[in-house]
DNA sequence: CGTACGATCTGCT
DNA sequence: GCAGATCGTACGA
């Protein structure tokens, strides 16, 4: 167990006692499988984090949305679409695609499954853990904490994920994802239509959006 | 070359 | 609830 590199220990000191605990990095394994969708909802829980300016920042993800395949009316790679903005779709599961929205916000999506099928996960909001005061100086905002990372947009810019991350790998890269053992099961999530995509006729109301039920972190309720 | 528009967010009415 | 911000890409003349 201890030769794999993607263990990372933690020892805390609370209450005079030392917990032991284990946070898993996610494997090649988790992103490669060929259901988008079932990833999506597996990704609720999951930690997300990056390391920008030296500083570590992230939290838990509570929303996220599927674009499945070249047949998904939504995804920028519908009809086998290829181009410079969605190349990386068309690459090996477990690294990001991240693009520039209406020419203000960086959105990170993770692509999954094997070489040639453009499988994404964009994640929709999380709920910061990690490098707190860093994310508000980031945001600029001091009035409603939920507003921090709940869209997006919004986590792009507190995780500081911009196009110099788009593409990388997920397992060796700034940007990662971790397990830390906290079960969502699927009667903790909701599934609702997706959001901002209705130009995508019968795949506007397809319910590929998947949220952790009452998380005040959520970007839509 | 010009124009349209988007997987969004913010601030103002 | 709505307009404005802002830029890379697509598409048509």
């Amino acid at each position: 167990m201890l030769e794999n590199i993607h263990w990372i220990i933690f020892f805390l000191i609370k209450k005079k006692k030392y917990k032991f605990i284990l946070y898993k990095k996610l494997d090649l394994d988790f992103y490669l499988r060929d259901d988008v969708i079932q990833i999506s909802k597996e990704l609720l829980g999951k930690f997300l984090f990056s390391k920008a300016d030296g500083i570590i920042t992230g939290g838990m993800i509570v929303e996220t949305e599927a674009y499945k395949g070249i047949n998904d009316k939504a995804s920028h790679a519908y009809k086998n679409k290829i181009n410079n903005k969605n190349r990386v779709m068309y690459r090996s599961g477990g690294i990001s695609y991240i693009y520039l929205c209406y020419g203000l916000h960086y959105l990170f999506n993770i692509i999954t499954n094997k070489k040639t099928i453009p499988d994404a996960i964009l994640i929709r909001a999380i709920e910061p853990t990690k490098g707190l005061k860093k994310i508000i100086e980031r945001r600029m905002i001091s009035s409603n904490k939920y507003n921090l990372t709940n869209g997006p947009g919004k986590l792009s810019k507190a995780l500081n994920i911009n196009k110099t991350n788009n593409g990388k790998c997920l397992i060796n890269s700034k940007i990662w994802l971790e397990d830390r053992k906290i079960t969502i099961n699927n009667s903790m999530i909701n599934s609702k239509k997706r959001i901002g995509i209705d130009y995508a006729e019968e795949y506007t109301n397809k319910k590929w959006r998947f949220y952790i039920k009452n998380n005040p972190w959520v970007s839509v309720k």
